[in-house]
DNA sequence: CTGTTAGCGCATTCAA
DNA sequence: TTGAATGCGCTAACAG
């Protein structure tokens, strides 16, 4: 491995000066320019990437933590942060919790290790306080609402856009409604949660525990749900559902079952994902692209704290 | 930030004992052990990774290279990864192409750069010699067949499975057999065509150009394969999609268009995952959770070259 | 069992 | 414009 030393060796100058012409700094003449790159051509010089970390205290590297990556919705994510990384010249470390606390510490030590400049969680098990106090060692953002909180964060206002999509269904004739979710603990879900306990308040309506099915992360947990409903003496006729993919199974699973969607049962989901648009499902586009790529510029400017909300679409199709 | 040196200092030892207790080596006292061990929970001693990346010339670090994370079957890849990674205490740099060939150059130059001590590629661009000149560097695992190379991979032999599938559904009585296919180059792509010429071939059957779908990636894709088939005044009788996304796609379609699955035509896919169940889909599963972890240790265990075969296995289920 | 010392490869004052 | 010298934090060979 030629090092900087050889190369300013081959080149006739000192280490400074090869390492000037590294980093395209001014104050270095033509000649000498030419030299070292003519040496650094010779020697196939690559520097070690290690020793610039070390030396400059950075890395260059960000971390994205999240439960699964094989998850639409996780994989989109990713997918934005890591198209807006590149563009940047930023690389990513992927690490997958699983949803265990005990990985997501690690990552929080990555960070204090100095290993990756920031770190971007996806979906949060810590508490508050714990991610808190690991600030000081690197930017941390999230991907809930933390308004309130002093650390940074891209997300989507669950409670209002929760509130809105019953609203609409209501709108729509349905007084009965339920819901499906994945993780029941975690930020979002209270948010939405909470939108749904109000909506029901405001507009005088049961609180039905049936109507809320938990851990429905996929296809098959939403044709499981398509199942229970068949068994319900009094089935909800609209369901509210965090995912295409869940939606997806609940559709094919009521037609399977002769349960007509939207006659017996509205169905409104969240993602947009192609797989929503092929079966004509009335869904909530999240803009994955736009939040991956705010994620990511809050995680490099660092130091301030910043929110941004991002915005939900509805769009129509014809499972309401 | 306090530094080993620090500790030793504190702990009235040398930062040698220091890096040993860090490092669990043997022969240290038990009294200087706790020495350093107070010593390090006092200040909230870390190692700077950086600093032993360096020092060792490793970095735990492997990258792995994607064209997208959002696909399933690349999601799947990673998650496989992943979690063999987070097992051994490795961590995951991705490194996502959308198919250009200069980000995968990046890759190999970050292994160049000592900034990843691996490399693992699950869809080739760069041509053959290109990767194997940056051999020198880390080890590089492809996800293809490269048994004639000097490669390390794991992989498919799609030239088998594909003949496998294609005489699976003559048996079935179907003659008339189309396939459809992601990428039209890469060397996977490369198997299954050849595999697929030499069936025609075998049972003298004519090579009908517009039975082969390129492109076909997505559900969406899927639903337009389905469209084209309407339009077909010889439609094929069956088709080989090459993954669960585009079948479910088709199905759709199909089902859309009164076209009756698989009386009309009959469908066999690949992959396995949860969407073929729900629908029904008979389908090729391939074990990727196994595939991430035999990645995952050919990439750790570096030096010599090896070549994993992962088998692949047919699900009956109600499309063919 | 323990400590001294010499790197690892590069960036960066500081002085010239 | 240039270079000598110092340090980043840690590991490991070597000596004791």
């Amino acid at each position: 491995m030629t090092n900087i030393r050889d190369i300013a060796k081959m080149a006739g100058v000192s280490v400074t000066t090869v390492s000037r012409v590294i980093n395209n700094h001014p104050y270095v003449s033509e000649e000498k320019v030419s030299a070292v790159k003519a040496a650094m051509k010779k020697f196939n010089y690559h520097r070690n990437i290690n020793a610039v970390h070390l030396s400059r205290g950075k890395t260059h590297l960000i971390g994205v933590v999240v439960p699964f990556s094989n998850h639409p919705y996780f994989g989109l994510l990713i997918e934005g942060i890591a198209n807006a990384a590149l563009d940047h010249n930023y690389k990513l470390a992927l690490i997958q919790t699983n949803y265990e606390e005990t990985k997501e510490m690690e990552a929080l030590r990555m960070l204090e290790d100095k290993q990756i400049d920031s770190l971007i969680i996806c979906s949060r098990i810590c508490a508050w306080d714990v991610i808190e106090s690991y600030r000081k060692y690197g930017s941390i953002i999230l991907c809930e609402d933390s308004r309130n909180d002093k650390i940074s964060s891209t997300y989507i206002d669950h409670y209002k856009t929760f509130t809105m999509a019953l609203d609409y269904l209501y709108e729509k004739g349905h007084h009965q409604i339920g819901y499906t979710i994945g993780r029941q603990t975690g930020a979002n879900s209270s948010q939405r949660d909470a939108a749904y306990k109000d909506f029901l308040t405001r507009y005088a309506l049961r609180y039905e525990p049936n109507y809320i099915f938990t851990s429905r992360f996929d296809v098959e947990d939403g044709v499981n749900v398509a199942e229970h409903l068949l068994d319900m003496k009094n089935r909800p006729t609209a369901l509210l559902v965090t995912s295409d993919q869940v939606a997806a199974g609940i559709l094919t699973g009521c037609r399977e079952n002769g349960l007509d969607v939207p006659d017996d049962i509205a169905i409104m989901s969240f993602d947009n994902q192609p797989i929503s648009k092929v079966m004509h499902i009335t869904t909530l586009e999240i803009p994955f692209v736009e939040v991956g790529k705010k994620l990511f510029h809050q995680a490099v400017n660092g130091q301030e704290v910043s929110h941004e909300e991002i915005q939900v679409r509805l769009i129509e199709r014809k499972t309401v």
